[in-house]
DNA sequence: CAGGTATATTCCTTTATAAGTATATACACG
DNA sequence: CGTGTATATACTTATAAAGGAATATACCTG
C-alpha cells in the first residue's frame, strides 16, 4: 500500500452511497438486489457504485445463478478495516446508516434470491 | 458527526498533496512557506489545499506577522485522529511520506519565518 | 505611505465523478 | 432456442475538483 492506493480508499469512502452500502456489507454479504431494495436506490446506481468500490478491491463478488453476491474483499485491507469500525460506530448514531441496518434485518436475506448460506 | 460531515472527511483525505500536508501538520504546527518547500510544491497549490482542508474544519489557522501557521484541528474527530495514525503508519513503509518527513526534519522550522514557538 | 514578502483569491481549462436513460449481457427455465 | 429476471455497460449531462497564471490582500519595515 502506498499513498496512491491510500487515496483510492479515500476516494471510494467519500461518497455517501458507497458509505451505506458498505456499511450493509459489514453486515453480512448481499446481492445486489437486496442492497438496492435495502437503500431504496436505482438498480444502475448500486451497479455502479459496487462496480467502482470492487475495481478499488473493496469488495469482491461472486455470481450465484442470477445474483451478484458482493461481500467486503477478503484481501487484508488495514486502512478499509479501521474505517468499516468507525463506520459501524457511526451507524449506531447517524438516522441514515440507523435506518438501513433497520431496513436491512427487516429483510429475508435467506429468501430464494441471493441465498447467503454457502 | 453525520454521514455527509463523515463524507467530508474522505473528501479531504482523498488527494495525495492533502495526505502530504496532514502528515506534516501530524508533526507540528507549520506555515506555509515551509509546507510549500518541503512538498516542492506551487504557493497556489499549497495554499488552495489549505484552504480546503481549513474550509472543512480539518486544520485552523493563525496568522503570526505575514505568515499563516496551519496545524491539525483541535476539534476533536475521532475519524480524522484514527485515520491520522494510519498515515503515520503508512509514512514508514511509504517512499512519499518518508521522503517528506525527512526533508521536514532538514528543515530549519526554528527560524527566522514560522517560529513554532509561542 | 511606498515597497517588499507571505498568503489568498479569481479566472480559466481540464479531468473526474455522479446520476439518469437506454441497452446489453448472463443465467435459468420452459 | 425464446423468454424473463438480475445485473452491467454505454452514452449523456451536470457538477466538482485540480492546477496554473494573474491579481489581490495582509502585514511589516523604512
Amino acid at each position: 500500500m502506498n499513498s496512491d492506493d491510500l487515496c483510492q480508499v479515500y476516494r471510494c469512502l467519500c461518497d455517501v452511497t458507497r458509505l451505506r452500502i458498505l456499511n450493509l456489507l459489514g453486515e453480512d454479504a448481499l446481492c445486489v438486489c437486496h442492497i438496492q431494495q435495502v437503500l431504496g436506490e436505482s438498480q444502475v446506481k448500486i451497479s455502479k457504485h459496487l462496480a467502482y468500490l470492487k475495481s478499488h478491491h473493496l469488495v469482491e463478488s461472486e455470481r450465484r445463478a442470477n445474483w451478484m453476491i458482493y461481500r467486503i474483499s477478503s484481501a487484508p485491507n488495514p486502512i478499509l478495516e479501521e474505517n468499516l469500525k468507525c463506520l459501524q460506530d457511526l451507524s449506531r448514531e447517524d438516522p441514515v446508516f440507523i435506518a438501513d441496518i433497520k431496513r436491512l434485518h427487516a429483510t429475508d436475506t435467506s429468501a430464494a434470491c441471493c441465498p447467503t448460506s454457502s
